[in-house]
DNA sequence: CTGACTGCAAACCCTTTGCAGACCG
DNA sequence: CGGTCTGCAAAGGGTTTGCAGTCAG
């Protein structure tokens, strides 16, 4: 299963116009790699992308590949699922809560919501197997990075 | 800040029951590290954990901290922050949606919900920071691994 | 042309594992 | 006492980096 065409294609232009607003250069390898994780519906890792793109440019190497996915976070035309450059971490809090993770220093905070516990889930989720729990992840920059910030700034 | 006393010394005698159960032993390495989780808001990493546990057992080794977050996790009694011993994935998926993960096989599928979309987040995580992203993650054991856990009773 | 980008290889970091001795139950 | 658990050291796997040559703009 892949992505649809058209849509691949606007996000292609997407990723020209960015790359060109950065000041950054097109190579064949960037765009390449691009195509492909624009065009997969399975969220790739870097070896998946590598052994994807190695079809068309069989001379990549592996390193190019991880370079260009985190130019292409970078850039902002793709995400990663979770931002887990970071090692592994430990909650001894089992009771039902969310999370607000720090994208500049990584830390999380904890946080309640009635609301959202109480969210029932769409079918769409729920037909892709059995579900052990569900959580909100809310991603942005904590106060103290942002203090840090403005502080660089001044 | 610390969790208080009282939450901490009730998880710790969950943890009790919980080991006793399994059959496992309750070491004073074991107790000390969880304690350390337990009374941490901080969703602490094996290093902070060691850093932390080194205090009162001098002679601990990060090794020793990493098996027993392990043994914890397997426990039930501590989970871990994104199931993130993979490797990273990335998606140029950029519109609004949310993520089923599956524990077993770690395959990432997105799902929409208006009704998630349009939920306001409580104070308490919009005071953390900024936000730049928020969205659901459900985890469970996707169709295909449930079949395939199946296969292998029969 | 020139600085940014690539390929190669080696380094890096976090995490896991094999082994022998120590300790819980 | 027996089997599990610990500490030590070394390996493992994913990811990053330094360097010299190459290529887009």
């Amino acid at each position: 299963m892949k992505v649809d065409e058209f849509e691949v294609s606007r996000r292609v232009e997407e990723f020209k116009s960015a790359i060109q607003k950065a000041g950054a250069k097109l190579t064949h390898q960037r765009l390449i790699i691009f195509q492909e994780v624009a065009s997969s519906l399975e969220h790739p890792d870097a070896e998946t992308v590598f052994r994807a793109v190695r079809k068309q440019i069989p001379t990549i190497s592996l390193d190019t590949v991880y370079r260009t996915l985190n130019f292409l976070s970078d850039l902002g035309v793709v995400s990663s699922l979770s931002p887990c450059r970071e090692r592994m971490r430990f909650d001894a809090n089992l009771s039902r809560h969310h999370h607000y993770v720090c994208l500049e220093c990584g830390k999380v905070m904890d946080f309640k919501s009635m609301e959202l516990d109480e969210i029932t889930l769409p079918v769409s989720a729920m037909e892709n197997g059995s579900i052990v729990s569900t959580h909100v992840e809310v991603r942005g920059i904590c106060n103290l990075c942002l203090k840090r910030q403005t502080e660089k700034t001044d």
